[in-house]
DNA sequence: ATAAAAAAACCGAATGCTTGGTATGTTTTA
DNA sequence: TAAAACATACCAAGCATTCGGTTTTTTTAT
């Protein structure tokens, strides 16, 4: 984590977009006024619309500079964490889970939802080009999921009965829906165990194996 | 469903609680503006303001008058359902994931998402007393499920096993994020093929048969 | 039952605060 | 020395809410 330094305008962008990442995260689009950002990040409403045409503008590269963090965020947690036993994809599909949970809890700390979820339920239906951007997140990050997932199928001659595509839709909802329940049931524990119980699942559909969590 | 002349304030105050529910259900709590509300409910100002305080207490009213509303409609629809093979208590949660579904299905009709879920995806990390109640939410819907799970779970032995609590929970987490993703990515048919998923799966913990579904 | 009185329900213009956004001028960087 | 980056004052629109007055409903008195 070397601080190298940067041209004083990309530091400014990249601390709107930081403070943006987070307020959108705790109190969602409408609810982070421009000005209690401008004062987060420490600009003047002059740098920010020098930097952003609008709220929307902003939100939109929000968006993109918070997936392209989140990748590398996951990455590094991943690498981080013990190494697989085996050869078998589907441990990797747990390791990205782990990682994914792993990046949730460090978050919560400083309480908040998911950037990505939030925006979805306060625009899906009434700003179209948001809708089609996070739509396009959601497949994101199924996709992470999806390549461990095939192979996985793949391995144990699966391939023709799972949809590997579709699990890994699953997969992603179950991470939001158990973001969305244990923020506010206020129980990081709930969102563990909901996302173990995903696991047991999963290892049964690839594994056969009937394992009981709870 | 008889329409019963009822006293105009009654009408007034019902008139306002269902036009906030619809919005609030397709565009938020904040995004939802007293002056669109009180043209959609056809009421001025002066009449809003005699029957709620302000926003918060709509919304808290909102919020008692849907929950309601919802346990009204689902027992509804569960009656009109095909009636349930054998004794089976799993059936019996399979029958409220139906009516859930078909509950979900016409809602989507006219877009939005869950009322729940959106005010507390909104609310729940700014709003102390939103967050209490709409934790309570989510618990009095994991409840519906609760009470014929542990009943499965006693028909097979299961009891000591699996942790009906935690399973129902499990099952609006994933209502949750199935109806978050079906609707930012437009496909009703993902909500469903989501919830099939989440039926095989649980198939499977009380009963150790392999389904693949996908 | 009916008029009078009281209370509840409703109306709508007015208000003041917030907010996203602009315009113009100054400093910093290339 | 030109252009990018930033600062400050400003503004118009939108907003939740208020308030004095009017209508409707309910209660009370006769």
């Amino acid at each position: 984590m070397r601080a190298v330094k940067q041209s004083r305008a990309i530091e400014t962008r990249k601390r709107i977009l930081r403070e943006t990442a987070r307020l959108f995260a705790l109190k969602g689009f409408h609810e982070t006024k421009l000005g209690e950002l401008m004062q987060a990040a420490e600009v003047t409403s002059g740098a920010f619309f020098h930097h952003f045409r609008g709220k929307e503008d902003l939100a939109l590269a929000v968006i993109d500079h918070h997936m392209a963090e989140r990748c590398r965020t996951l990455d590094r947690i991943e690498k981080a964490l013990p190494a697989s036993v085996g050869g078998d994809s589907l441990e990797l599909v747990f390791r990205r889970l782990d990682a994914a949970c792993e990046m949730v809890s460090r978050r919560r700390n400083r309480k908040g939802g998911c950037l990505i979820g939030n925006l979805s339920t306060a625009l899906s239906d009434t700003h179209p080009v948001f809708r089609q951007r996070l739509s396009e997140c959601f497949d994101e990050m199924a996709e992470e999921f999806q390549v461990h997932l095939a192979k996985a199928a793949e391995e144990r001659d699966l391939a023709a009965a799972v949809n590997s595509w579709e699990i890994a839709r699953y997969i992603v909802s179950v991470l939001e829906g158990a973001i969305m329940l244990s923020r506010t049931q206020r129980d990081m524990g709930l969102f563990h165990r909901q996302i173990q119980r995903l696991k047991d699942d999963l290892r049964h559909t690839f594994q056969g194996e009937a394992v009981l969590s709870g």
